[in-house]
DNA sequence: GATGAATGAGTCTTCATTCAT
DNA sequence: GATGAATGAAGACTCATTCAT
């Protein structure tokens, strides 16, 4: 908490006339991370254009460095022991069933249009959120050595083989 | 150090007089693993069949349950603070380079044979081995929610449109 | 460092608070025993009287209760192992050379007034020197059995035969 | 105890079959360095000569540098908490005041003679000593700065002053 | 006699948290 | 709002001691 403090420029004194304590802070962290990731998916079905218009956009949108540390504090509360009650109920809120459900609509239209490969609908979309959370975490950890991924190398996992591009 | 302690049967004591210092109980590991990693890569080219016959093996090799901790132990080793200097030398001596090396003259030869993708073989390694990682610690960290990948859906990342199968 | 807190009638943490680490606290009191050694000196001189008034005085200044745990303090930095390596710099500072340098004037002067015995200026000073610490250290640890020594007792080991007087 | 179990070149398992504990060993260490110092004294005695020639006998004996531990062994057990009873007790046998006692006979007759200031006995022995004992004390703690004194330099402190030599 | 695996009390240190000012 | 002195639980590490072999 003091190291907090003093990143913001405050005393830790301060800092806890604001928050509680830590798990409050860290409780009100993972709240608007995730309130970002399901901002994303609206964002998404506004964005103009073809089913991979909108899949690419949203990859660009969550794959970008202010992202990361989202994506690493997230990783961190589902990994880690003794998170808060309400970390935990917010994380089963926002589940990665609950991500499957929200773009399930959209990949079954673009299997219509023969965009998205005719497998098993949930199976693709868990499959492209999980690497894209894995890789989004790895880059965090380490940005000098491990690279963020083209977005469109990752859409692979869900295209149609006639819609992959060279990358 | 009491809780791996107490995990193990042991006393704290005891595990003092197998390590000398939580580090070099870390190192120890950090270095297993690393090895194992490498191993994996050497049986991987002994293994009989095509090149993706050699690939697939590779990844149900690695990404098996037993593997799991090891992802989630180099992802700390890289991803922390603090971490001792033995350590940093080793991660680096493993870097992802290093992998993708390795494993460039398979890339190649399925390019020859047309099992592979045509992009550049140095980027599709990387992308694999990013989105393995990252699919290893997420499920690692939280197996209930996250499943395990199968393997044949990581590979589109790196076949030739014409290889890919249904799930 | 939990036992200093108390004596101080404060918890450990917060003399944590004020002192990064024992070495620290450590190093600090040996600063402050080492200045107040070297201000004795600079008293010394400024003491009216002849050259056997001002060892005296300096004698009675060294060799009082209060000075005690100083002795014992350096005592301590000089004969640990493991002692910080500040502590060493500043004990190598104000070695034993370094305070005969600091009395060679007035010891030369006492032997022109003919108050000092005439044998080597600097083995007399060391003389004096040695046997005034090992006798405050002595004492230091054992007060009951250990009588603090009549300054004007030590003083026979430098004076000329004309000049002891009983005790 | 695996310290000093591995300076004798052997496991502390074997120690603890020679000495029953950590106690038991300093015990007995204090108890040898003890008989040797009274056994010193005896020595004296039967030493040939004046008293002079008695006791700078008994100063050279015991200022060597055989003998640097064993004062420095005695301090500790004096200095220290929590030391073993039975420690406190060999050491309350051979308090200052035993060898006072021991050498008053020698003072006594040096008076007689006139080669021993004509002060108070038990003051004179008592500074020899204690001064003795702290030479040796903070010469056994750092050898390299502290030079042993000349055994002639602490005989002025008792010597009557007809008596006292160029050093 | 001899070894070293095994234990746990005690020590230094960190850090979240409280509260008087 | 803002500060920092103050506390204590918890964790890394050491070391005297025991005991099976």
């Amino acid at each position: 908490m003091s190291m907090i403090a003093a990143s913001a420029g405050i005393s830790h004194g301060l800092l806890y006339h604001y928050f509680k304590s830590k798990d409050e802070l860290f409780t009100e962290l993972v709240r608007l991370a995730m309130e970002g990731a399901s901002g994303g998916i609206d964002e998404m079905f506004d964005h103009p254009g073809t089913v991979i218009d909108k899949l690419r956009h949203f990859l660009q949108d969550a794959m970008n460095e202010e992202a990361r540390l989202f994506f690493l504090l997230i990783h961190q509360a589902r990994a880690s022991e003794g998170v808060p009650e309400e970390v935990r109920m917010i994380i089963g809120n926002y589940s990665i069933d609950w991500f499957v459900e929200q773009l399930k609509p959209l990949f079954l239209e673009g299997q219509r249009t023969g965009e998205i490969a005719s497998d098993d609908a949930g199976q693709l979309i868990a499959g492209l959120l999980t690497v894209m959370s894995g890789t989004m975490i790895l880059h965090a950890s380490d940005e000098e050595n491990i690279p963020l991924l083209n977005p469109d190398h990752l859409l692979r996992l869900v295209l149609a083989p006639a819609h992959i591009q060279p990358l």
